[in-house]
DNA sequence: GTCTACTTAGCGAGCGCTAACTAGAATTCG
DNA sequence: CGAATTCTAGTTAGCGCTCGCTAAGTAGAC
């Protein structure tokens, strides 16, 4: 029960960690190839024999990226069952905790623009239906008289953006545990859609 | 009166306003100086008359982004006198026009780890000002007894980010105008602090 | 005759990427 | 079982290109 509110430590192999390292210090554009394969001490064609290019290492980190998300909030909504509050409470909570828990991940979020057509419309596509989950939870819940937005598209697009904020100015060593801020935009989003609290 | 919910278009010299073209569309390290003088119709040694290296065209740019915010908001402030409520609801209305009509401009926040750390320090000074303002305004509220999270600074930034969003996905063309928008996400923001609403 | 706003020409460095080769491990086969 | 072969995970060397930037010169305005 609630696996999905548990984020391990990543284990990524050697090149998408160093890579992922490089990219959020200083951007995929700013980052070279001889620099991370200098970073592990290997040679540049070292990297060409398990990436097909730069951006396919990229890409491997957007994809490893959206895996772990994706699959957090679709076991949140699975155990919130048909509970508006309990799915909306659930998957922001997921989402919170994601961004807390793998700043350096959700920050690849900017990199998208280096990314070719092809491999932006993949990316792009995991991206909304997060967006169309929250946006159909958010209706159902209109529907259900519980929720009492107008605008559920762009209540959930303000949280969604709410929440990917967290990867920006989350500190591990700050005043707030990841599970508190959850809890604080758990109670923000239920806000949003016009949930009478009785808190 | 309210002259601060007016974002008139962007009046740049041709040098910046060709480069803010660029850099959004394909990002700053990935714009390069050829490709501005090119647009321009001019020969690269003469950008480096106007501005002293690559940077300071995205200073001046950064710059001129943060004034015509930090001067909305402020201009929207002084307006609400001392009224909580009012002060916070002109803040985000503020904010969120200005990511509505100069959606361009405000997507260069992303392209702020190319700085150096000086430049940097500069622009993260405005932007921290900002959510200082937010910040305290809701603090002020709380203890006027009209707002009632015990959370402001947490509030703010997540306020603050929801804001930052609208630039991402925010259409001309789209379904809502900027001022419905900005009506929209006031009304969260308000929620958000546990103001107690009578609509 | 000085100042403004450019031009031509080009330097040095770093970029993504590749062809060709190799040490050692794993696998196949007479 | 041992030799031959293939596969894995690299190496050295370098190509062609673009990058930010600059020294030196110049046409026209003041």
């Amino acid at each position: 029960m609630r696996d999905w509110t548990r984020y391990p430590a990543l284990e990524l192999p050697p090149i998408l960690a160093v890579s992922l390292d490089q990219i959020v210090r200083h951007g995929y554009d700013a980052t070279s190839v001889r620099k991370i394969a200098g970073e592990l001490g290997v040679t540049v064609p070292a990297l060409y024999y398990h990436f097909e290019n730069k951006q396919a290492i990229l890409m491997a980190l957007l994809d490893h990226a959206m895996r772990i998300v994706t699959s957090h909030v679709d076991a949140a909504l699975e155990e919130a069952g048909s509970d508006p509050v309990a799915r909306l409470g659930g998957a922001v909570e997921a989402i919170v905790l994601y961004m807390a828990h793998h700043r350096d991940l959700a920050f690849l979020d900017s990199e998208r623009r280096s990314l070719t057509p092809a491999n932006l419309a993949r990316y792009v596509a995991h991206r909304d239906r997060i967006e169309g989950l929250l946006r159909d939870t958010i209706e159902d819940g209109c529907r259900a008289g519980t929720f009492r937005t107008s605008k559920a598209a762009a209540c959930g697009r303000a949280i969604l953006s709410m929440c990917q904020g967290v990867a920006g100015w989350y500190q591990p060593s700050g005043p707030q545990s990841p599970e508190e801020t959850a809890a604080d935009y758990v109670r923000i989003a239920l806000a949003a859609v016009e949930f009478e609290q009785s808190a």
